[in-house]
DNA sequence: ACCCAGGCGGGCG
DNA sequence: CGCCCGCATGGG
């Protein structure tokens, strides 16, 4: 296992990993070490005092992969200058400072977020191990995130039995689209409109969900998904409360945020997550 | 027991 | 259009 170091500007790890990004539903953080399986190689990564330290059988994949990943090269502090548009987004990002949004396989990124659908992160992550439980590729380090071809022969059934209830209709919908009627690999020369609009027309994706895809499966930073909690938050701080509706609140935050609104909602998400009352 | 979860599809007014 | 409802399942 060779291992190499890495010294990362304004990243933290931990953040990144538990915000309810792909990668955070399936791979191991215990011990505030992370590992996962990916390509036939291993990949484990640990923060240390603004060191990255990386461990792998490839640590040339490793470097590739997690500098991708996470989104390493990404300017920061160009971001924050961007999105600091007022107090509200200042104190969450001093609050969670280096948290990344996540760069991701798009078939990854569409299934764990169709998963996601009126559903809690734990029950999320607990579907996806199942799932790569079942249909995952054996590698000599363990399991691998299922390809669209590793589920070609799921039925319904295989899907209820992962736990995914009354999504599995909508996996078997994106599986047999994505393998016939949509190559998710031609979509990453395409504009974020357009990848939305492609996503949309499998069932069981809507507009949050393929927003989701376009920010961390194709790396569109202007995608802004909105959630729940983000409703919530940008009604609670921006409107006083009021109700506000979804097309109202998509252009409040492209006016405000821009091309790194994805950012904005990745921080807006994970503060108010955690500190929704104080906010 | 009861409520809710990183929504969406379908039906109704 | 906009609004509202049901949906499978299990964690808190």
């Amino acid at each position: 296992m060779a291992q190499a170091m890495l010294k990362p500007k304004d990243f933290n790890l931990k953040y990144s990993f538990e915000s309810g990004q792909p990668l955070g539903f399936y791979a191991d953080f215990s011990g505030s070490a992370l590992s996962y399986n990916m390509r036939s190689h291993t990949v484990q990564a640990r923060q240390d005092a603004g060191v990255l330290n990386l461990k792998s059988d490839s640590i040339l994949f490793a470097k590739a992969e997690v500098s991708s990943r996470f989104r390493l090269s990404d300017n920061m502090e160009r971001i924050y200058n961007e999105i600091s548009t007022d107090r509200f987004m200042e104190q969450s990002i001093q609050k969670y400072r280096g948290l990344r949004v996540t760069l991701n396989d798009p078939w990854e990124t569409l299934v764990v977020f169709i998963i996601s659908q009126n559903n809690n992160i734990k029950r999320i992550r607990n579907s996806t191990l199942r799932l790569i439980e079942t249909f995952g590729r054996a590698t000599r380090f363990g399991k691998e995130f299922p390809s669209i071809a590793d589920f070609s022969g799921a039925a319904e059934s295989d899907f209820k039995a992962a736990g995914l209830g009354f999504r599995s209709r909508y996996m078997v919908h994106a599986v047999d689209y994505c393998a016939n009627n949509l190559d998710l690999r031609m979509l990453k020369n395409k504009d974020s409109c357009s990848i939305k609009q492609e996503l949309m027309q499998i069932t069981g994706v809507g507009g949050k969900i393929a927003d989701c895809v376009a920010l961390m499966g194709y790396g569109r930073l202007e995608a802004f998904p909105i959630d729940v909690w983000i409703k919530r938050a940008l009604e609670k701080v921006y409107f006083r409360g009021d109700a506000m509706s979804m097309d109202r609140l998509q252009d409040f935050a492209m006016d405000k945020w821009g091309k790194y609104a994805g950012y904005a909602q990745q921080y807006l998400y994970w503060n108010a997550r955690n500190n929704f009352s104080t906010i």
